[in-house]
DNA sequence: TGAGTTAGACTTACAGTGTACGTCTACTCA
DNA sequence: TGAGTAGACGTACACTGTAAGTCTAACTCA
């Protein structure tokens, strides 16, 4: 019975790469990056810490890696489609990307990525805005200006503390701390969201909108 | 002789919270907030950890008071100039502060701020847009779609690994690792680095005017 | 002046972090 | 059969923030 390839004892699959990142991804998706420590992945995989150095090469390795897998999950810009609803369409995925795992943005921000998944995105955007008829530098700089309202705008959202449904609640419990004197703007700013005049709800649309009109005027006017 | 209250043995000023906050800027301000812990700061007080402890509530009290100091830093949206003017003025301006301190961008966007300069800048910000016109809605989402701007360019810029003067250079040494098959567009790209076609550098304001356009446009058809 | 209070620096300790380094076991292949 | 190796493991180190308790010097007030 040849017994040298298939062992048949119901061992937990091996360690991987892979199965790191799956399990380091799952952690920062619960309880953030601050939650990803190297024996905590280990542990959720049966094993001891320094195991996985045999299969990653650092923390960061671990980081790098799921930083791409985040990555690969945003549509890429169609080549298909005018620039704009591209740019948009690319952006749009890109926001609820980074909506569902809210520590991404910021770990794009703080570090260098050039995973295969990212520069494969940020070729697809170059190329999508250079077919449209951007000079090199234009797209450089079109590029450059779309992710900076992306990235801005999704960390905003990610860091306001408090969910879209409770802001009128939170607005009347921290009025107190905003006296009319000293800020008087924000005093009657949460007075409307407290009387349900104005939600507070932030569009991502409405800057993204500015930024792809700008740049389609400045395209035609070539 | 009175020496009750004026001692004349020229021991160090003694610990406070301002001084604890002003060796903990510049720690920060040389290496990134990482570098930044109790242990440093002490030491560089000549006064042991635990000490701190009885001028601030934590570390976290310690980055919100950096954090306000540096937000201090930033011009106010004056009033007596357009709207446009204003906070074009305010925005140059943060993005100016931000760069000198290149840790607080992140802090300030992954942390609550209710700091008194913070709330004050956010108060005369959206103050000035609120007297310019704007709806309160619109003054809300004005100031949201700048300030991802704002965060959003400085980040990515604060984020690149190579100073602006060494892009061509850089890109020489790394095309290699951009084949032309797999990144058609940012081989391209970088090759118009290396031969000086394009420096690479971004343009704050090239975004900014985008908003800024958009927003002015919206302001009149109201 | 003397006693009581207190501010503030101190020491110790704990639970956590990433990872360098060395060891031990089980499997592969000549 | 015996060498080589992949991979899990244990130990250790230098850090981190901070809870808890101690000690001393200065100030307050009768």
């Amino acid at each position: 019975m040849a017994k040298t390839k298939t062992s048949n004892t119901p061992s937990p699959p091996p360690l991987s790469r892979e199965r790191i990142l799956q399990v380091a991804l799952r952690l920062a998706d619960e309880g953030g990056l601050e939650a990803l420590s190297m024996r905590k992945v280990a542990q959720a995989l049966g094993v001891k810490a320094m195991s996985l150095y045999n299969h990653v090469a650092s923390k960061d390795d671990i980081i790098d890696g799921i930083v791409d897998i985040v990555v690969s999950d945003i549509e890429l810009p169609r080549f298909d489609l005018d620039w704009k609803t591209a740019m948009r369409q690319r952006a749009l995925s890109a926001h609820e990307v980074l909506l569902k795992h809210p520590w991404a943005a910021m770990a794009i921000m703080s570090r260098i990525n050039v995973g295969p998944a990212m520069l494969r995105y940020v070729d697809r955007t170059i190329g999508c805005l250079r077919e449209a008829g951007f000079s090199w530098r234009m797209a450089d700089y079109a590029w450059n200006a779309i992710d900076s309202h992306i990235y801005g705008f999704t960390l905003q959202e990610l860091n306001y503390p408090v969910e879209a449904s409770k802001y009128s609640e939170t607005a009347e419990s921290f009025i107190s701390y905003i006296p009319p004197d000293q800020y008087p703007y924000m005093h009657q700013l949460s007075l409307y969201i407290i009387d349900g005049s104005y939600d507070g709800v932030y569009n991502f649309e409405f800057g993204l909108d500015f930024v792809l009109d700008g740049l389609d005027q400045l395209r035609e006017r070539n």
